[in-house]
DNA sequence: CTCCTTATGCTCATATTGAGCATTTATAGG
DNA sequence: CCTATAAATGCTCAATATGAGCATAAGGAG
């Protein structure tokens, strides 16, 4: 054990994968029950560099190599160890966590050290509109911030939370931006609608049902992070690619991007606009769909990376429901 | 002193002010003679956030209030340590530093501490487009790099090198991208070009003049991240108005704009969209300015950040020199 | 009073987007 | 073999947004 005063600086990994349509995440179980990220501490001794460090003990402990690898943030507030003492068997020590998004294609082992498969939007069942607006919006969200923002001490500090909580869930005809996953996080918390809020301050009443599966520490803000950094990065970088097997077809491809930001896109708009990009070419074979036309099989071309500026996908908004 | 198997994280800052035209960077001296960016240590007793301990420290020793500030960052790697030693009187021990973006609108007067502003194109001469391509890309990088490249040991090197100095710095027929700031710098620290790579290696051969002024550890790679995140920014937040003073004429905006872009904007049509983002209001008053028609002063509604959905200023490239 | 300089206004041709309609090509069921 | 269905693809059209440039307006300096 650790006395307090000392400074542990770790590796937390989200890990992202997807199974035909949802974005998998890699949870790991932890002391309390909530799942966890992937967690190791950072050796400054044996490791020369964070993401050597980070490839090394996720290859170690789950069996599997990570393609794409980004740091995304680090997150070092006061409180945050707590709840991770039990995890990390550090009692009293400051920690630090240097938070992670990894990309693979490969969904298809379970990996080994105990870790599971899980879609993303179990933790974030308000940031997937993909089949229209979630219902837990209008019916919790919505009625709690506004709550919320009434009871603010003055007029002016309710306008600003109002402005807020607008802004963040695109209330009173602003846009939803599917980009703030981190903001409406924030906000959740701060509020008290999310477990974590209320267990981090010794409450154990329970938050409304429907706001999503809680993590461990501050695990949920870490992956609110990488969602957030996601769905913006699709649009400027072929990330995607990194996620999608070998071949597959432009409905497998929409879908996949539809998982990461969120929200149904205009086929024909989209394919019009992959085109154009040149990010991927038709290899001639065909998929043997289950009913309907048979589609024909696209593959990456990592070619297209050195000709254009840098670009990410295009992604069509459809409206209407 | 401390010794080594130790950690210790620190803060640094680039801050950043903006006078008149050109972006200034504040810069304090560091043993060696090569300027540093401000750095103090976090101290997890006292630092409830990372950054409560940046404002903290940073108001103590510049005498200065932060306005916008923004995580870069965290490096790690081995090495950085040696030459920062005796800038932070740790020897030894493994330094992590957490890298952040400062924007302050403050740049009159020359802060306490030591610290100075500089232009923080005198340590990147090659990313100022705004009066066309900077010589020193034809006279000597693009040279050394393509001599780099060809001395590959496999064609397949070779190729992969080629590409990647086309695609950093936009050769061979292919755009400048201007957000590859850090791209470019580590490209010319790997092939040897700039001052840092060859003291580390305990070369003490000069670089060719021309590749910008040298600066203590990695600075130099934390100022490139600082650039390249703030130039993407100002295109999807209204970031630069945490510069600016409190009025200011459109051509000034327009100034300030290209100098972080580091491109020159075609004025019209950079008006025309600032025009239609909302986010500045004429104020009626003029500017008294020198030679020509007075200019309107207009100020930053920060209203507008509620309203749309949030973008930054477009930045209409003028093509032609 | 004229020229120089910078601020502003406007126009036009060309992409890029957002929405939908129309065809093509399989599979499944009489 | 013929027909209804389900997708995959192809195309069109109007509404915007972007890239370039011409034209005017308004002070200050000879």
């Amino acid at each position: 054990m650790i006395g307090s005063g000392a400074l542990i600086v770790g590796l937390n990994a989200v890990i992202v994968a997807v199974d035909e349509d949802a974005p998998q995440l890699l949870a790991v179980p932890s002391g309390e029950g909530a799942p966890a990220l992937p967690f190791g501490p950072f050796d400054p001794k044996t490791h020369r560099t964070f993401e050597i460090g980070l490839r090394e003990w996720v290859s170690e402990q789950a069996q599997f190599q990570l393609g794409y690898v980004e740091q995304l943030y680090t997150f070092g507030d006061m409180g945050r160890e707590a709840p991770l003492a039990e995890l990390t068997g550090t009692d009293g020590a400051r920690v630090i966590s240097i938070g992670y998004l990894a990309l693979t294609p490969d969904t298809s082992n379970p990996p080994e050290g105990g870790g599971v498969w899980r879609d993303w939007y179990r933790f974030f069942p308000w940031e997937d509109w993909r089949i229209g607006e979630p219902a837990v919006i209008a019916a919790v969200i919505a009625p709690a911030l506004r709550r919320w923002a009434d009871e603010a001490g003055s007029p002016g500090k309710r306008e600003a939370r109002r402005d807020r909580l607008r802004i963040a869930f695109g209330l009173d005809g602003m846009t939803w931006n599917e980009e703030r996953v981190l903001d409406r996080y924030e906000l959740l918390y701060e509020v008290g609608l999310v477990t974590e809020a209320r267990r981090d301050r010794g409450d154990r009443e329970a938050v409304p049902a429907g706001m999503g599966e809680a993590m461990a520490s501050d695990h949920r803000r870490i992956l609110a992070t990488a969602i957030s950094r996601l769905r913006a990065k699709v649009k400027y970088r072929p990330v995607v690619f990194e996620i999608m097997p070998e071949r597959f077809t432009l409905s497998h491809l929409q879908r996949v991007t539809e998982a990461i930001v969120g929200y149904p896109l205009h086929k024909q708009n989209f394919r019009r606009a992959l085109d154009r990009s040149g990010f991927v070419e038709g290899t001639g074979r065909m998929e043997a769909r289950t009913g309907g036309r048979p589609a024909e099989l696209f593959r990456f071309r990592r070619e297209a990376l050195r000709e254009g500026p840098a670009s990410g996908l295009a992604t069509p908004r459809l409206n209407q429901g």
